[in-house]
DNA sequence: CCAACCTTCACACAACTGTGGTAAGGTTGT
DNA sequence: ACAACCTTACCACAGTTGTGTGAAGGTTGG
């Protein structure tokens, strides 16, 4: 790598780390070098970006891709959340705002 | 509650862990005492469940909750998912196996 | 009024995640 | 052969998650 492939805003570092978690494995030279493919790249940049922008961790991405492994998890989760106690599936803006905030300061008396 | 939410599965602290970040609410009663309805313990009876037996944690559950809510925020990673480093979308289960028998090696060295 | 609940709040702690650093050594281009 | 890369393998550390425990006090049924 790294230097080149430090361009997408990781550190070489956490581009080994990704590398463990699974989520973004580049191939391999003949003597062991990561060679990230310019798709690789892509990968990370669009990791990066939605950390930054949305706020969500490498283990939310991590769930998603086991979700799309295994199908029957998938739907235990979604039988699961169809009684959720969340607003339901076309609540407005509003509800879910609220809701939020509650959970907010619960979360602040815990 | 609790001794009662308690055959659940859950400890009296945890019921007020998941009601903190959101998973599971209970109404309260005049006195503010949470009552929990038959729908709820259903709900956490299932999260156990869930845990138990699908080794997901609560984050992950709580992620999925919240890509129901933000449907742009969904967008945004199955997007990313199209071109993950992981099996495609119709890859085997030889596959799938043999791509988490390389990652769990590579925590291990990490 | 007292026991047996419930409530909030706080302290504590192990395990894990994300991240940096560094040491010991292989590869490569000049 | 030497600099500038790369590799794996460690130690370290702050922040979060999940969980227990215990204090200080309100509610309720006998």
């Amino acid at each position: 790598m790294s230097q080149a492939a430090a361009q997408t805003g990781w550190s070489p570092r956490m581009l080994r780390y990704l590398e463990a978690t699974g989520l973004v494995v580049p191939e391999r030279n003949a003597s062991g070098y990561r060679c990230y493919a310019e798709h690789e790249l892509e990968l990370l940049r669009g990791l990066a970006e939605l950390r930054r922008r949305h706020d969500v961790e490498l283990d939310d991405v991590a769930f998603v891709v086991r979700l799309r492994r295994e199908p029957e998890l998938r739907a235990a989760v979604e039988r699961w959340l169809t009684g959720a106690t969340v607003p339901a599936e076309g609540a407005s803006e509003a509800d879910w705002i609220a809701w939020e905030q509650r959970k907010h300061e619960r979360l602040l008396a815990a």
